[in-house]
DNA sequence: GTCCCGCGCAAAGAAACCGTCAAGATCGCG
DNA sequence: CGCGATCTTGACGGTTTCTTTGCGCGGGAC
């Protein structure tokens, strides 16, 4: 999970960010001046800084400079003045995004998601191991526990791969047969008792008693990992 | 020297841009169209990107997109409209920054001190081995292992260069057809077919049975490294 | 006990895909 | 303008994959 610290005087500002990053899953750490600013950045070590320019204890470039003195972190920059020299000057201290007040969030969440990509893919787990073979998402690969690459086609792999993305939790048939072949099939559940029966042929220890691909009586599928 | 695409269509600023841009030692491309801003990318592989949503030819986003399929250079946006939910568009497809028109000069070489800055110490790995042959990315050559070198024509080393980049992960046919002949191309799987024979028969030991240059057959290929 | 529905299993024809060869078409260069 | 290199396009056979069909099993309803 991405932490980010936000540093700004103004509390009711704090407080919208606070709600919207909170609730889009990012963990919030929250300063309201320049000296405690830099104590919580070098105590929690957020992934991304936000910053007023504005504080009332510390030149907003300060406090970029001393962030910047250790730590590669991004930061934005948040500032209800918008000159084009102080601009410069934040952007030449070291900050990575300047946003001039008033903002919409969006755009301001928008903005984050770049700083947040660009350090790297911090974002998903893109393996999931289930015990008796290996999912590889990203490089759409699936292998058996020794190693052993295992060949599969491109429908059996989108199958797999929903049920992978929900891993662990019960996946009802029309869900699968809408992802896999489209709204059109929602029906056509006997597609999918002959692509898992494959799956399992290629994948189960024992293809009669599955272990993983557990089929939930009336109900759908379920990739259960160990 | 770093080195930047300019990619807008009006003449004026990209004469403004070129000798700003040169005055400070940067290395300038432009184009003045999608199509051929893509080309000039893959071709000269610039440091950073400064493109505007405005083309004639293409959807900004469909730009960044392209660009983002297998560069992870920096892209700076410029636009005239300044609406929050394009700025969000973009940014997500894949931009770094976004600068409304009218923005002043120093600001935008500002942002692109801080978008270059960033990329300054990159680990990345220009040279890739896959054991019986070797890409080296920088310079865009190939040799085999005994170090014999081996002449490739553009569209084939695109094609290579594609799957370098994503070494081990597959690649989907679309996402070649995209990033090597352009979006108009996505269906033309047959263009694949022979250049990767073409690949095979100059790289692999045994083309009719290759190690390397895999097919996935109704998914697209993968380069197999090791 | 019997019926019936959902499920697993196997297999075969149809369709889509892939590799290969080779003949135009096009481009760049002298 | 001619030439070679490169890119496009077409045809064909072999292979993989998808769809469809049929059958048997087993558990729950009655």
């Amino acid at each position: 999970m991405t932490s980010v610290l936000v540093i700004d005087d103004e509390t009711a500002l704090l407080r919208a960010l606070r709600i919207n990053l909170s609730a889009r899953d990012y963990t919030v750490h929250t300063a309201t001046d320049g000296i405690s600013g830099l104590a919580v950045m070098a105590r929690d070590h957020p992934d991304v800084v936000i910053v007023d320019l504005g504080l009332p204890d510390m030149d907003g470039t300060d406090v970029i400079a001393g962030i910047r003195g250790w730590s590669t972190a991004p930061i934005i920059v948040l500032s209800a003045r918008g000159e084009e020299a102080q601009k410069v000057h934040a952007l030449d201290a070291g900050a990575d995004d300047y946003v001039t007040k008033p903002f919409g969030m969006n755009e301001l969440l928008a903005r984050l998601r770049a700083a947040t990509r660009r350090i790297g893919p911090t974002t998903d787990e893109p393996i999931v191991d289930v015990g008796d073979f290996v999912i590889d998402l990203a490089s759409k690969r699936v292998a058996l526990r020794g190693g052993e690459p295992v060949r599969v086609t491109p429908t059996e792999w989108q199958l797999l791969e929903v049920l992978a993305r929900h891993r662990g939790r019960l996946v009802t048939s029309r869900q699968l047969l809408q992802q896999v072949w489209g709204p059109a099939y929602e029906t056509e559940t006997h597609y999918l008792r002959v692509y898992m029966a494959q799956l399992r042929r290629k994948l189960e220890p024992d293809p009669a008693r599955p272990r993983h691909l557990l089929t939930e009586p009336g109900m759908g599928y379920r990739l259960h990992d160990e």
